[in-house]
DNA sequence: CGAAATTTGTTGTCCACGTCAACAATATCG
DNA sequence: CGATATTGTTGACGTGGACAACAAATTTCG
């Protein structure tokens, strides 16, 4: 809204700019949701300094105790090497930790501390608090719908 | 699929990696079919070298000739400051100008160059296919379902 | 068995992107 | 007119994705 207010040069009462073909390209509206839900994720969880990634890899965690991080990287679709340095601020916080796995030299058991548990159970509160947010804003049965028919890739 | 084969130092015959809380997190998915549609849009249109960003901006500024730069960053969420760097690599490459705008001295009439149009010509193609890839990726139902449902934000 | 190939975690580098602050030129408002 | 706002721009910082290269460990296979 900042800039309807002016912006007269145009033709003349021609309040909206048009989208054109964008309003054809499903990503266009995918990468705007995206964007936006990641923006109020993000605010809502700025208290305890978790970010979309770093939630979804606690949670997978958790979920998976013992799992590697070749797994981890597989399942989130986060690049070894950046996954590498996501743990690693972490493990700084105290929140995961590697353990040797046993078996495999090479592999790292990932788990979380115990600090790194009650940081996820506040964190999925505020999820939820997010989640309950999105589907106000889209509606209850818009997003039903759209969570029904999401989980795809 | 890469990893499925090995992976057997965990419980024992536990094929899969839970995603727990996350498949209560529309986001997670939203973000998900957002990085695969765009990986897939950025390798059809791979040939003509336009990302996303670039193709959005080249579409609006067509669909309305002679806009400003804050108007166009406002219509596509895009930094002003980030949009400056993007035009300037797009006139660079010849693909758009910045006129002076008749009786606002501080704004910039943006157009597309005659290439920038054969440019767009292609992009639109490429893109078109990429759309169809994606419809039949999703289904033809739940591609329609998801684009009437998804213009919001 | 032992050499070759593969997997795992790691580091380094490069580039795209979002964000914010500051600024000059211009326009608008009072 | 002077104060204020808008526009485009530059600089700087941090994050993220993508790749290449590597050492250690494991698996494969002749």
């Amino acid at each position: 809204m900042p800039l309807r207010k002016s912006a007269p040069a145009r033709r003349a009462s021609e309040p909206a700019i048009e989208l054109g073909d964008l309003n054809e390209r499903l990503g266009y509206f995918v990468r705007r949701l995206q964007v936006w839900i990641f923006q109020d994720f993000i605010r809502l969880l700025s208290s305890i300094e978790i970010s979309p990634a770093q939630f979804s890899v606690l949670v997978v965690i958790a979920a998976n105790p013992g799992l590697s991080q070749a797994e981890l990287s597989a399942t989130l679709a986060i690049e070894r090497a950046r996954l590498v340095r996501l743990l690693h601020r972490l493990e700084q916080r105290g929140l995961t930790q590697r353990l040797p796995s046993a078996g495999d030299g090479r592999r790292h058991a990932l788990q979380l501390t115990r600090d790194g548990q009650s940081v996820l159970t506040r964190a999925k509160a505020l999820a939820a608090q997010h989640e309950a947010g999105l589907k106000q804003k889209l509606g209850a049965e818009r997003y039903k719908l759209l969570l029904d028919n999401m989980r795809i890739v």
